[in-house]
DNA sequence: CAAATATATGAGCAAATGCTCAGAATTTTT
DNA sequence: AAAAATTCTGAGCATTTGCTCATATATTTG
């Protein structure tokens, strides 16, 4: 289900010795380092090995290419991620409408403030990259969790539901880095949070329809999506 | 109001004759479409030059540096797509709560969407250098549109408003970035219209309260930001 | 211990990039 | 038409970057 990389994204030999792991996490941690104190520009292999006080030959080793490196970290990085997300959503399954709202906020947003900082840090860096598959990887990821979400709300039904759930996740996701970019995030974040939470109730409770029941489509202007 | 770029970010000469302005705005054109073309990886000084048809000694001529140009450019974009939002929130003043909604829905994508590649293009070059400054000033530009709108909203009241603004405008900015960003923006734009209109109108209308009545604050956690 | 395997080193190459500058070409002014 | 002002040219410099490879060190295996 994960995004596989393909030709020089894929990483170069497999560590089998103890040192070699953590030379790898050197690498990896020196990496957000480097792009937190410098900023995308700064990032250089040279100095990624610098900082994380090996050979530049150490680190093309085991990545074929820095974007190879930077692949790696931030899949590592939206798998953790994509993973909070999916427990909560699978933990709260069944839950009222209320509920499953502020589970999905609250686990993305959970998920993203960990560490604002490196958030941040590695998305700028991914745009530089060819990595939308990774970035479509953990919508999509996110698209079957929440969909999964709205399908075990007892007696409630959500039509279209594949254009509410892309909208819904694209608001929450969205905002969140909006928000994230934004000076002040860690003051803003409780009461962003607060209002993404009656957004999102509000939203989903004035589409619902009752099930068994004839449903309405509630927007003409929508029907469905490939 | 507009940010005023300092130092190396700031235009070398003002063109006088035709010629020049025309250069400049070819130079503008290539630029353009040397980032649709190649990515923000093929954007070199001399590449934008060759598109052109001058030489990089002319590009320099009007920028100092390449950031600069950068700069310009989308300072442009970002400047016409927050006066048509200013204009139309105007142009909207005083009118009901849904139409609210509508109104700064309709002319944010409206802005957006006339150029779908420019403005991913423009964002992914824009995330490279810092530029934070334009990103700030056109979301203080969006607040302060979407303020008015909210202020003038017969009878209701919004409350805390700062808070509620920032997130409605975070949710509305985010969403259709996310939209943007996602392969077949096209064909999933009029479904996500429609829905964000359904967010926003569910969104407002659940929190407003009517006027002259004491206002009971809708969260407990939020209160007010600075 | 020795052979085999795994890991680490870092000087330096080839390519690319941002940018300059001395002067040519064009337009405007006198 | 000459002088002045403006605009344009593009070869090439200084620097940076991603990355290699011949060699050295460390660890495991027989």
């Amino acid at each position: 289900m994960t995004a596989r990389p393909s030709g020089k994204l894929k990483p170069r030999k497999r560590p089998v010795q103890a040192r070699s792991l953590a030379t790898i996490e050197a690498i990896f941690e020196a990496t957000i380092q480097v792009l937190l104190h410098g900023g995308a520009r700064a990032l250089t292999t040279n100095r990624i090995a610098e900082r994380a006080g090996v050979s530049v030959g150490t680190l093309y080793q085991y990545f074929p290419a820095k974007e190879a490196l930077l692949y790696a970290l931030v899949s590592r990085h939206l798998d953790k991620a994509g993973q909070a997300v999916e427990q909560a959503c699978q933990a709260h399954s069944g839950a009222s409408l209320s509920d499953c709202a502020d589970t999905f906020v609250d686990a993305y947003i959970d998920a993203k403030a960990g560490d604002v900082a490196v958030s941040r840090a590695l998305y700028h860096a991914s745009t530089e990259l060819d990595m939308q598959d990774l970035g479509a990887a953990m919508i999509a990821r996110l698209h079957q969790a929440v969909r999964g979400l709205l399908e075990h709300v007892q007696g409630e039904r959500f039509e279209p539901l594949d254009s509410i759930v892309f909208s819904w996740v694209a608001v929450v996701t969205g905002g969140t880095r909006v928000l994230f970019e934004e000076d002040g995030t860690a003051e803003r974040l409780p009461a962003f949070r607060a209002q993404l939470k009656l957004i999102s109730r509000a939203y989903l409770d004035s589409i619902r329809t009752i099930e068994t029941k004839a449903s309405s489509t509630p927007t003409g202007e929508c029907q469905s999506n490939v």
